[in-house]
DNA sequence: CTGAATCCCTATGGATACTG
DNA sequence: CAGTATCCATAGGGATTCAG
């Protein structure tokens, strides 16, 4: 669409813009123009560097704070304690406290972070698939 | 759904643990012990301010520097270089230059970034789909 | 047009210590 | 156990300037 510009008449055969994606789904990819800002925003609080972690374990059925911290790697106290309350603040993840002697305080998504399961569990899956071959880019890409 | 608690020696019929998933396809969410670095490390790539939406622009065919820079609202300049450096390095995009008078180079995707386009698709979607209900669980947070 | 380089501020996040 | 509070380092990222 972008015309030819300077020098060369050509390439009219760009596989680009506003057609493309004949027979597969509808989808907000197209160009998030105005949108993206949206999409941007909701995006960062599960593209924080721990939240799609934290949302697979718990993917797989309510855990308490402790548990939680030990299934999730890396995760520093803090750092958990602020992605439970930013996935809570969304509406992604329930707290529910019980009055006992040693606290207990239980973690479990709420259905609208289930709906978000199928979608963590590809990210995983396609991690998990491709990491060697990203792996492998990537030397050959500080190499070359 | 998680028992009277409090003094109780019970709390037998927790949903979670090592079972669930009944029909459901296996998945490597289970708990990353140790697997979780790695998952971590590609995700970080992923799951930066941008690439998402990068890629998500790109699924639908080659752009041009400038044409990326328009269709990614907020995106500065300087972003949207390392973004593609950073992608291009993890072989997720390639880069073409052509030799012209006004340098013109173009983006797409591999088949590796190929691969992504359906996750990112679904990513898209479910921001778009419950970016609402994110936005008003957040105010009930902050009201409450 | 594409992009590298610089400046600089902020958010992210780790370590540690302290509480109910 | 489940946090909160501090301190502090670094990465992320915007604005601007320069260059092939």
């Amino acid at each position: 669409m972008y015309a030819e510009h300077t020098g060369d008449p050509d390439r009219a055969a760009a596989p680009h813009q506003d057609d493309a994606w004949p027979a597969d789904a509808p989808h907000p990819c197209e160009s998030w123009p105005d949108n993206g800002r949206t999409v941007r925003e909701t995006l960062d609080r599960i593209g924080d560097k721990w939240s799609v972690l934290v949302i697979g374990i718990l993917s797989r059925g309510p855990l308490r704070f402790s548990a939680l911290q030990q299934r999730v790697p890396g995760i520093s106290q803090r750092m958990l304690t602020l992605t439970l309350r930013h996935l809570e603040r969304d509406g992604v993840v329930s707290r529910t406290v019980y009055a006992e002697v040693p606290p207990r305080v239980e973690y479990q998504l709420t259905p609208l972070g289930e709906s978000l399961r199928t979608i963590v569990h590809a990210l995983a899956q396609w991690v998990t698939d491709h990491h060697e071959e990203i792996e492998s880019a990537r030397r050959r890409y500080d190499a070359g």
